[in-house]
RNA sequence: GGGCGGUUAGCUCAGGGGGAGAGCGCUUCCCUGACACGGAAGAGGUCGGCGGUUCAAAUCCGCCACCGCCCA
């Protein structure tokens, strides 16, 4: 028996009645742990299937999901459960960072609430209470995760400093350590005095803030005279240690190599040529701070100058400073020029514009501070990961981004790793008196050097971002040789927003290509962020940020999904407009009401899971089964291509344009009809079950819904990926739509009401008119289709062109004749309009000549078709008189 | 200062060498047996400016203006 035959529902669908409209709240709240206990997010329910592999980037423990997360899940669960669908072994691991600073930030920030410090408790206690916070609050973006419906294998679910993964960053560490990639040593380093520890170069956030330019003098030890100077940062030059001048600089060419009196501290200070020093900018001489500037450190070493750190960690003045010892920087600045002043040396200050470093995380001012710390040497791992991208090993899509990719690359510094916290990754590195630094992978008992048991560990952690680098392939269990590391690395594609293609991808690369000899992932796809709807970035301090839990939790986790695929075009910003979710949310009431349509007319599970396509389809049938067949195709190639706004666009305007708008109401003719109906419920039945496939990944709780009345067995979410077949829908469909379309046009223009009977006659000289068409046009446009064929003449008639069709209405009881006349005139006006520009295309020899053929002939049958039209309506409007 | 992106309908944005698209908003009509969270019909754009390439430019190239982001 086919499907469709059984039109009898069973007695619980009898009783059984969907809502007229779609709620999603519980709905959204039923599928989640059904998904989670059935295994179907797990790899192994296809075991036979292609591995196929997107390992999350982990979000920070200490998160709550803003739209951004939103965004980026829903990308990678689009991706993620079409592969599934489509029969791959499709894994997504979920986990989090341990996010070292901001951890770290909310436990002393809870400590402190009692009066405690972490120095109170100490290190292990302190630790103690991280892990604590961690089971207590860590899991709240996970459960966010699962809120908004993702698939992620929650069974591999991972965090960074898991035992597994604390193991693959010590074995990394000393790896490079021992391939001396590693080193410890004393640069400048960017210092955050709030939250106590050294930062990477890309953890520190540079706006633009008007400052002051302080000029000073500095006179010469010997003669008269002085060199001046200009900085920003007043305070510093306490710790000066030169005065440094471009060597061409013919200005200062007499005053290299003698000494300037630096003045409040007194020291004498040499004046040195230097070709790091920019002669156009301010004076052309410059005041060396070794301990306190990157640059001037550089140029310390070339001349063995001596850094004098001024500074303390908390960004106080040390005893260096002389009479301004204790002070706080901000306040050093102020009483250092006041000085300054009072000594005659200040020469002048003016508002000076300057890019200012802050902490990204507690937006304190970074001081820049010569200190000891571990690094990673870059450049040996930069180049295979540069390579890679050129050898289209790893691709970025779109392709653009990898110049920003490239540019970064090739002028990084050094990666300062260390971190003076005590929530991370320990740092594996033990001292000994005897000057021995002993890096193991296990802890070592004595020195190997002295054989001393008194060794002191590192106190220092490891940058969060060090374990995050290792993510692909730590978290599937490296460096054992588990059979996720075998199955499941390289993963699949990385889906990342383009802020992070430092942090995360570039690292991933550089780490990934050094320790196993794979590139991490083959495709990178880069999305915008989402911005408030005036633009801005979304921020607490704005009050412009949108929370997606409440959007989901008010339209649906479904129609967020949905209105955020539409609205990612690949790469680009986002600027987010709350009517895009209402928009979604009434999409999916749409297809609730037609899924409500076709249980009624189907019976509740009367769908089979996969197939089922009707052999012999009628007209109306074949052409949706036609149509169906291509935007599918069209479907994946935009798919295919991480297009996910374009695939999305088109599946949304299929079902609401084509399938619901017109196959739904054309349906309705033969569904009426004992004997039709039977192949119109089979194909109404597989349509809608592969829009609901279709859909799936990107609203799955409610094809999930659906798909329990639609087909009722098994899930959608584990089902197969459609692949109908090719059918010949019937050609003249278009000519039909235009028939219906024009006859409402005219009805709508002359104020026609619907229940107004029409008659209308057709002329067809290509014979493309079937005899279904009457019962459409019928139904469609009110109109009852009356032999005769071409009215003579046709003046009582409105002419409503359709392809090679045209249809002629009576107007005799419906409108007055004269009526017609604006509305003839008026499309006369359009088709001359359209007539001339390509008349003018047609007469430009160069046209016919160097354009393609079928450019021509296409240009030529459009014209043909527009004068042929227009002598009909000249004709018509000749008639009225 | 260097690099990247943007400027298309009233708004927010897609598109990317051969007849200007979507969502929202707007106008008119319709509570028709899936849906008024809906249906039907419609108005609305010299695709930032100037120049170039081309038979053909919103689309490719150059310059300019304004906006945004990243890096120094």
């Amino acid at each position: 028996m086919a499907p469709g035959a059984s039109n009898i529902p069973g007695p619980s669908a009898r009783i059984h009645r969907m809502q007229s409209s779609y709620e999603p709240n519980a709905v959204e709240a039923r599928w989640y742990p059904i998904w989670e206990e059935s295994g179907v997010f797990k790899p192994e329910v296809n075991p036979d299937g292609e591995p196929f592999t997107i390992s999350i980037p982990p979000p920070n423990v200490t998160g709550s999901l803003h739209m951004g997360h939103a965004l980026n899940l829903s990308m990678q669960d689009v991706v993620i459960r079409r592969r599934r669908m489509q029969g791959y072994a499709a894994l997504w691991v979920p986990g989090m960072d341990h996010a070292g600073i901001a951890t770290q930030n909310v436990v002393e920030r809870q400590l402190a609430v009692e009066g405690i410090s972490r120095h109170d408790i100490g290190r292990d206690k302190f630790v103690e209470e991280v892990w604590a916070w961690k089971a207590k609050s860590g899991n709240r973006i996970t459960e966010q995760i699962r809120t908004l419906g993702m698939s992620c294998d929650w069974s591999r679910e991972r965090f960074t400093l898991d035992d597994g993964l604390s193991k693959a960053v010590r074995e990394v560490f000393v790896t490079l350590y021992e391939e001396g990639l590693i080193y410890r040593g004393n640069r400048i380093i960017n210092w955050c005095p709030r939250c106590h520890t050294a930062l990477s170069d890309i953890e520190v956030e540079h706006r633009d803030e008007m400052g002051e330019m302080v000029h000073i003098a500095y006179p010469y030890t010997e003669g008269d005279g002085a060199i001046i100077v200009a900085t920003t940062r007043a305070e510093t030059m306490l710790g000066d240690a030169a005065v440094a001048v471009h060597p061409d600089d013919e200005r200062y060419a007499a005053v290299v190599g003698k000494t300037v009196t630096l003045p409040l501290v007194g020291r004498q200070i040499p004046v040195v040529a230097d070709d790091g020093v920019d002669p156009e900018f301010g004076t052309g001489a410059v005041k060396v701070t070794p301990a306190h500037d990157p640059l001037d450190f550089e140029i310390g070493q070339r001349h063995d100058l001596d850094p004098i750190t001024i500074m303390d960690a908390e960004g106080r003045i040390t005893t260096e400073g002389g009479q301004f010892v204790g002070l706080d920087r901000f306040d050093a600045r102020e009483a250092v020029k006041t000085a300054l002043q009072d000594s005659g040396a200040l020469i002048g200050i003016e508002d000076h514009e300057h890019s200012v470093g802050h902490c990204s995380r507690c937006s304190t001012v970074i001081e820049p501070r010569l200190s000891l710390q571990w690094f990673v040497k870059v450049k040996p791992l930069v180049e295979p990961a540069i390579d890679a991208i050129k050898a289209d090993e790893a691709r970025f899509h779109p392709k653009r981004w990898e110049k920003n990719y490239f540019h970064w690359m090739e002028n990084l510094r050094d990666w300062c790793i260390s971190r003076q916290l005590w929530w991370g990754h320990r740092i594996p590195a033990w001292y000994c008196e005897c000057g021995e630094v002993v890096v193991s992978r296990i802890d070592p008992e004595a020195c190997p050097a002295c054989d001393s048991t008194d060794l002191t560990p590192e106190e220092d952690v490891l940058d969060t971002w060090f374990s995050s680098a290792l993510w692909p392939f730590s978290t599937l269990g490296w460096p054992e040789k588990t059979a996720d590391v075998d199955r499941h690395y390289p993963t699949s594609v990385m889906i990342t927003g383009y802020d992070i293609i430092y942090f995360w991808v570039a690292r991933m690369l550089k780490m990934g290509i050094h320790f196993t000899g794979q590139v991490p992932f083959p495709d990178i796809v880069i999305h915008g962020l989402v911005r408030a709807d005036d633009g801005r970035k979304m921020s607490k301090s704005l009050n412009n940020a949108v929370d997606p839990l409440d959007l989901a939790a008010e339209y649906g986790a479904d129609a967020l999904r949905l209105s955020l695929i539409q609205s990612a075009a690949p790469g680009h910003e986002v600027p987010f407009k709350v009517e895009w979710v209402d928009a979604a949310r009434r999409f999916g009431n749409k297809l609730w009401n037609a899924l409500r349509f076709a249980v009624e007319h189907i019976g509740i599970s009367d769908v089979p899971a996969t197939g089922g396509y009707p052999e012999d389809p009628g007209p109306v049938d074949a052409w949706i089964l036609s149509r169906l067949h291509d935007v599918v195709e069209e479907y994946d190639a935009a798919m295919e291509r991480y297009r996910f706004n374009d695939a999305v666009g088109l599946l949304y305007s299929f079902s609401w344009s084509e399938v619901f708008d017109w196959y739904l109401e054309m349906a309705k003719t033969p569904l009426r009809d004992e004997d039709s109906g039977g192949t119109t419920r089979q194909t109404l039945g597989v349509v809608l079950r592969d829009l609901l496939k279709l859909f799936h990944p990107i609203i799955p709780f409610l094809t999930e819904e659906l798909w329990s009345e639609l087909v009722g067995e098994g899930l959608v979410a584990g089902s197969s990926w459609p692949t109908p077949p090719k059918v010949a829908g019937p050609e003249a469909m278009p000519v039909l739509q235009d028939l219906v379309s024009g006859i409402r046009r005219f009805r709508s223009e002359h104020g026609v009401s619907p229940k107004v009977p029409l008659e209308v006659r057709l002329d067809d000289p290509e014979s493309v008119v079937a005899e279904w068409w009457a019962d459409q046009i019928s139904v469609l446009a009110g109109a009852a289709i009356v032999p005769g064929g071409r009215p003579d003449p046709i003046a009582g008639n409105a002419r409503i062109p359709a392809g090679s069709v045209e249809g002629f209405v009576a107007l005799s009881g419906v409108i007055d004749v004269d009526a017609e006349r604006p509305r003839i005139e008026k499309a006369i006006a359009a088709a001359e309009a359209v007539a001339g520009k390509s008349r003018a295309k047609l007469d430009n020899p160069a046209f016919r000549d160097k354009a393609p053929e079928a450019v021509v002939a296409k240009e030529q049958a459009k014209l043909d078709e527009i004068d042929a039209d227009l002598q009909r309506l000249r004709e018509q409007l000749a008639e009225l008189g």
